[in-house]
DNA sequence: TTGTAGGCGTTATCAG
DNA sequence: CTGATAACGCCTACAA
């Protein structure tokens, strides 16, 4: 690897030199012409590739973001960190990606690694686990960070004093199932979720209000995961039961695909048995025309991304896009439905 | 952010001293117990975290792994990033994930990227589009890093001198439509894949292969993708022709979940009026009962991180470890299926 | 317009 | 056993 020495010596300039002309402030300092160009000569003869290391170190901070994911199989934090790194892309920013699998703990060392690599921020896609034993914890050592000056920003609810651009919950699941009933359906029921999981609970809350202005009877089942298995599962125990509800709203795309997936092998046919939908309008519910709340959540990404990258600017907490109802072909009007 | 010499200072020893007992070295170089538990104390009301950065310049090379994949959003390639996280989580490294969108360009610039921040090794997820322009370009980069030193692990076929370790993607193919053959079935049809896309093809040759030699007519369709959008536009495609064949063999995965979604939607029974397979064996498929072939990505990444990490000792590169065919409920005998 | 020098936090080499 | 001290590669006042 050549360094900005060895260039320096063969164009026969000083380090600051080829320091000034490789990097920024070529501009910013006066450099002649005849210089750079010698300079430029060397940095590309010798194959220079500045060491990010070193800069970082110098100025104390790296161009570096961390996310902490709570898992990168499931379609919804894949985006966000997709969101994440193409807009730290554009600020010359790369992203460490942290699996913590929902686990406390396993985030609690993720956090501390990231520290370790002095990344100008970190980014929690996820919400926590109310009452789960690290949580507290975390959050007692995040709050310290954020005090020390490092960036956090939290992509959902979570318990710490972080910068937070997380989208009302609750309202999804409301609207969600407000258009539910708007098609005629009476019995509705909730599938997915962890139980303490904050976003969860959340969309359980926006389901439960709209439920009871309706007084039409909630059901909420299936509190057992996030997953398509996990939906699958509840769908199986629905079916088992005497009667299917009329409509189905999921705590996310993926659970809804499971929900579709044991409907369809099943036998049943969508949305003329029962209407299905989802929250997160991710590409994994696209295909199945799946009914959903789309959203943002490459936008929301790309703003955490861009709030920590432009740390010294202008940093006013941007506030969460907004999202939307998809109407896809898994939900119709009771007259169709019976 | 405590220095060491802070905590030095703190413990009144000099940094040297601190270094080691703070460090692996501690073992190595004696300390007393005294000093020891001193250091300790003293890093423990100053909330003493290392400088990752500050070790990686020292040392010439940061505990980090670069990721180039070709998209995220695909479980496939998700899953290798999670192998590659977890086994390097083990060693004490992190991972830097780096989108690529199968776009050479793109690919060279992550390249460069991730060489700045010296990272320990590189690894490419995906393979390679013979002809494409950029392709040759970065072949030529890569290897020119990989003879100054760099790690770099292949984990499909790529057209440069790295570090491979990679499935025999023929040999998938080829089992999976012997496979259908012996279920009875004759006129299968082969979807999905990007031309040039070199994974693809091979899957593609093993396909003919196998229908050559069982004297059965090839027919491949829907090159215009390895998503489940291109699937399902394939499968479109094919139910508009007059006839459907006995099964459908696809090029991984999320193309046989497109296949599925527009012949579920459609009214098809499966398998009863047609057999549907992919390549993959990822989360994806399973809440559908896919019958897939089932790679070993998460081992494969974690093979990949290991090698990495362990650069210094044993490092012979390691073999891919072999990949089964899952039987699901997508396929079933001729019989069953006309 | 260019050069000199100090130091970012660590580790490693040498002395004590 | 412990402590100075010199780098690692780069940036940035401060001089020239």
């Amino acid at each position: 690897m050549a360094t900005l020495r060895e260039i320096a010596e063969l164009a026969s300039v000083s380090v600051a030199t080829a320091s000034r002309v490789l990097n920024g402030s070529a501009e910013k300092h006066p450099v002649s012409q005849d210089v750079r160009a010698s300079v430029r000569a060397a940095a590309d003869t010798l194959g220079y590739t500045p060491s990010a290391t070193a800069q970082a170190l110098k100025q104390q901070r790296s161009k570096i973001i961390g996310v902490i994911a709570s898992d990168i199989l499931d379609p919804y934090f894949a985006e966000m960190t997709r969101g994440i790194e193409i807009e730290a892309a554009k600020f010359g920013y790369v992203t460490i990606l942290a699996n913590a699998n929902r686990d406390p703990e396993q985030e609690r060392t993720k956090f501390r690694v990231l520290r370790e690599h002095q990344v100008s921020g970190i980014v929690f896609c996820g919400s926590d686990i109310e009452g789960s034993p690290g949580t507290a914890q975390l959050a007692r050592e995040v709050n310290l960070a954020v005090r020390a000056g490092t960036r956090v920003v939290a992509l959902a609810p979570r318990g710490f004093d972080s910068t937070k651009i997380v989208i009302d919950n609750a309202a999804t699941a409301y609207e969600l199932t407000q258009y539910m009933l708007s098609l005629g359906h009476r019995k509705i029921a909730f599938i997915g979720g962890i139980p303490g999981l904050s976003a969860a609970e959340q969309r359980i809350v926006g389901y439960r209000d709209a439920m009871f202005e309706a007084q039409a009877p909630a059901q909420v089942l299936g509190l057992t995961g996030m997953s398509q298995e996990s939906g699958k599962r509840a769908a199986e125990e629905l079916t088992a039961s005497t009667q299917l509800p009329d409509a189905i709203v999921c705590t996310n795309d993926e659970v809804a695909v499971g929900v579709l997936a044991h409907l369809w092998t099943a036998g049943y046919k969508i949305p003329e048995d029962v209407s299905v939908a989802g929250i997160g309008g991710t590409r994994g519910g696209a295909v199945f025309g799946l009914t959903t709340m789309t959203l943002p959540l490459v936008e929301l990404g790309g703003l955490a991304a861009r709030y920590i990258a432009t740390a010294g600017g202008s940093s006013d907490v941007p506030a969460p896009p907004s999202f939307e109802l998809h109407i896809g072909s898994t939900s119709a009007p009771r007259g169709q439905s019976d």
